[in-house]
DNA sequence: ATATATACGATTAATTTAGTCTTATATATA
DNA sequence: TATATATAAGACTAAATTAATCGTATATAT
């Protein structure tokens, strides 16, 4: 229930770590892969995103990996996990305007309510929260 | 990301019209199915769900159905989701304490604390908030 | 050159969720 | 008392999502 996915939980992993390592040398998807054993491909795709929202920076090559490029404290979790999961909310219809039942359905408001109060918890707490 | 499962958003639905409908009347799993366009089996799961945890009083046979029980605004959003889904938390690990990997985690502590928001968000919410 | 790293897409496997079907039991009422 | 209507409960199938793997291209330090 409510639950968040592999790839989101090997991210905030990675973030974590990153926060904890040092700040200015690069980390390779490898190292983070073996250190916390997880599968470094879900790990990389991970990170891919996270480099195109230009939350972390990539160098390639040997020695290369990835580096934060903001600090995590001005990262909302809310952001964080919408750039790798998409919008935040309990039912699709949230963003989906296109289901059938609209007209009919009883809950619209209250789930609608549960979002912002879920928004509002993610929005309170950044990535240095994770750490 | 976070969503709930169609049976929980179906025992929503009907939640919500048992409070906006006749109160000692009972209405059926039928009834309720079609009026919303909604698998009656999986809402009837759901029923029988919150029928043995009492929220909900079941009367068989012709003009049959079910009732509210008890009062929604006394019953907590955490319980409700809690009977049909188990526990509430964005890692599995808050309860299958079998996690291999529980000693080199890293998040560990942060995600205990988001699950606390989480149960807090829906401790404060009731079934009559969803009517 | 070579080894190490990211980038990205395709594919497969596993798990979860959604939906259907079947049978049993209770009961109002014609 | 037969019948239709309802819940109870579990088995089963289908669909969708998630997790994991694989392959190939590109960049770059040494």
């Amino acid at each position: 229930m409510l639950k968040i996915t592999k790839k989101v939980e090997y991210a905030l992993i990675a973030i974590s770590y990153l926060q904890s390592a040092t700040y200015n040398k690069p980390h390779s998807v490898n190292t983070i892969a073996q250190k916390f054993r997880i599968p470094k491909e879900i790990l990389a795709k991970a990170m891919q995103e996270l480099c195109q929202a230009s939350l972390l920076e990539s160098i390639k090559g040997p020695h290369g990996g990835y580096k934060l490029s903001k600090n995590p404290s001005t990262i909302r979790m809310t952001e964080f996990f919408e750039i790798l999961e998409g919008p935040i909310g309990i039912m699709d219809c949230y963003i989906d305007a296109n289901c059938e039942q609209i007209q009919t359905c009883n809950i619209k408001d209250p789930v609608t309510k549960v979002n912002n109060s879920l928004r509002r918890v993610f929005n309170n707490l950044t990535l240095a929260d994770m750490a």
